[in-house]
RNA sequence: GCCCCGUUCGUCUAGUUGGUCCAGGACGCCAGAUUUUCAUUCUGGAAAUCAGGAGUUCAAAUCUCCUACGGGGUACCA
């Protein structure tokens, strides 16, 4: 079985895990499992300069909370390992030094300096300075100094970088996935640097040594790579390796504006582009997360994978194995999408509704008790039943689970003011005398199970005989014991609240409004 | 500038080999119904001259070319 289809997810350690990097580690993810191949996690440190302290800890959480579990890599192990490419300097030397002695690739001696003027000076000529065929020959490499020279450099100790030595008018063809064929004249490619003069291998280098030595089968990875794709499919010629599948997934884009989407897009915005919190460790910004805004792994990753992809249907809940099933790659659309907040707040919705109460009632439970000081309730009478029937009864109305809250507030404290709105609407002269009449017959009907139904059938006789319309009372009443025009049936709140707390809220509420 | 990729309702998209698409669904929006509340739910509606132009064809959103626009790349970053 050495056709078994194997792919990686392979982040740098450079800050937190970006939504669309989630995306494509997605998109692996269900290639993967539906061809039932393995999905691993490789990370790219070769740039020690911007890595950042906590990264790599924060996207295998960030994992662990989407529900997408790698088979193998980092954190976890494997034939293959090490999976951190910082552990395996060593190994691409001499992948380097081969290509060097095939003729593919070259030394280079120019410091980043010489380079960066040269690039400065084109530039003000409206030009582009680019290391290829027509400029390396000026340069100082060992294609244009002796073979001596570059000998005594090196054994000196002079630093050099070792570059790919692009092969002039060519047409290299590769197909993608998504795309189809793409062509491209190496005429046109600069000679990337390979190796470099830290010794460390670049991404290029690394990225194709990787994954031929890990058996990467399928290289599915975002848009952003595909104009080095011809470097890569060269390199694998000059290796002579069997080439991987290439996947281009389209980027996800700004919500407004232009752009790819990006970290200061959140909190601009207001919705989180990260999957869990983070706080950068230098400057101490803390940038909002999907998980402590309360949204469920399950509706982050459905929103994800229809962003771009569908599986030709009209279903648009899926549940991540479903997704698996589904799955093709083909079927990814070929351009960006801009990030929709208000479709993932649908998600969010559709997806609390699926929670069980008895769990969201949980969650409920621990919020009030751990929060009670500063919602002002008595934490010793809280009872998880009571909290069961009240999650029950509100929970259609949330998107979130934090909405709980605003959502039953009144069934837990008292009103201790009412929505001005709903005062001069609910409330109207004469109100006070009415409610205080309505309050003498409650008290007279028989407390227990039954009461509310009870209370309910007075009411409507009470309307009826006195020829008011139902409106008129019910709203009233409503006001006095949510504070508010929201809330379920009446009738299922003077259940839970029972008689001595749905007259006393009316009392209190007469005697406040003085109408 | 140069190179690569893309372009269907405000947004995400369906539209596999050209005809049954005067373009379907979803989010959002608007209206109505239910709940005499709010939210949910349900029903209906507005919303794309298929970026524009030229061509091929009896027939094009679907094929070809050009233009425009959008995105990406152009580092000893990934």
């Amino acid at each position: 079985m050495n056709n078994r289809v194997r792919v990686r997810f392979a982040p740098s350690p450079t800050g937190p895990l970006h939504i669309g990097g989630v995306r494509t580690a997605l998109f692996n993810y269900l290639f993967a499992k539906k061809n039932n191949g393995d999905f691993l996690l490789r990370i790219e440190d070769t740039d020690q300069t911007r890595f950042v302290e906590g990264a790599e800890e924060y996207i295998i959480e960030s994992f662990k909370w989407l529900g997408l579990k790698f088979d193998e890599g980092v954190g976890i192990g494997g034939d293959y390992g090490p999976y951190k490419q910082s552990e395996r300097k060593s190994i691409y030397k001499d992948f380097a030094m081969e290509l060097v002695n095939k003729g593919k690739a070259y030394y280079a001696f120019d410091s980043a300096e010489e380079l960066a003027q040269k690039r400065s000076e084109a530039e003000a000529n409206k030009q582009t300075f680019q290391y290829d065929c027509k400029t390396r020959k000026g340069l100082k490499n060992s294609l244009s100094l002796s073979k001596e020279e570059v000998e005594r450099m090196i054994a000196e100790g002079e630093p050099y970088v070792i570059r790919f030595l692009f092969p002039e008018d060519e047409m290299i063809e590769f197909d993608d996935m998504i795309r189809g064929h793409i062509t491209m004249n190496s005429s046109l490619l600069d000679d990337k640097v390979l190796y470099k003069s830290d010794g460390m291998p670049t991404y290029h280098l690394a990225n194709i040594v990787d994954d031929h030595l890990m058996k990467i089968t399928h290289v599915i990875r975002g848009e952003e790579w595909l104009p080095s794709t011809p470097l890569h499919v060269m390199l694998y010629k000059a290796f002579e390796w069997d080439m991987p599948m290439f996947a281009h997934l389209p980027l996800i884009l700004k919500p407004d504006g232009k752009g790819k989407l990006s970290k200061r897009d959140g909190d601009r915005l207001g919705f989180p582009v990260f999957p869990l919190e983070w706080h950068d460790p230098k400057t101490k910004e803390i940038s909002s997360g999907y998980r402590e805004s309360g949204y469920l792994p399950e509706a982050v990753v459905n929103m994800l994978a229809l962003l771009g992809w569908n599986d030709g249907s009209e279903q648009e809940i899926f549940s991540l194995e479903e997704l698996v099933n589904r799955f093709s790659i083909e079927r990814i659309s070929k351009h960006g999408a801009k990030f929709d907040m208000e479709k993932t707040k649908w998600f969010n919705h559709q997806y609390l509704q699926k929670v069980d109460t008895k769990d969201l009632a949980k969650l409920y439970f621990e919020f009030l008790k751990s929060n009670s000081a500063e919602l002002k309730l008595d934490s010793t009478k809280l009872e998880i039943d009571f909290v069961e029937t009240i999650v029950d009864l509100v929970k259609e109305r949330c998107s979130f689970a934090k909405e709980l809250w605003e959502n039953s507030d009144y069934f837990f404290v008292a009103p201790t003011e009412y929505a001005e709105k709903a005062l001069k609407k609910r409330w109207k002269e004469g109100t006070s005398a009415r409610m205080m009449e309505i309050i003498s017959h409650l008290e007279n009907i028989e407390d227990g199970s039954t009461w509310a139904e009870k209370a309910e059938e007075f009411l409507m006789n009470y309307i009826q005989t006195n020829e008011l319309n139902m409106g008129q009372i019910m709203n009233s009443i409503r006001l006095a014991v949510v504070g508010d025009t929201k809330g379920p049936n009446m009738l299922d709140i003077m259940k839970v609240l029972g008689k001595k707390e749905i007259i006393a809220r009316i009392k209190i509420a007469t005697e406040r409004i003085n109408l």
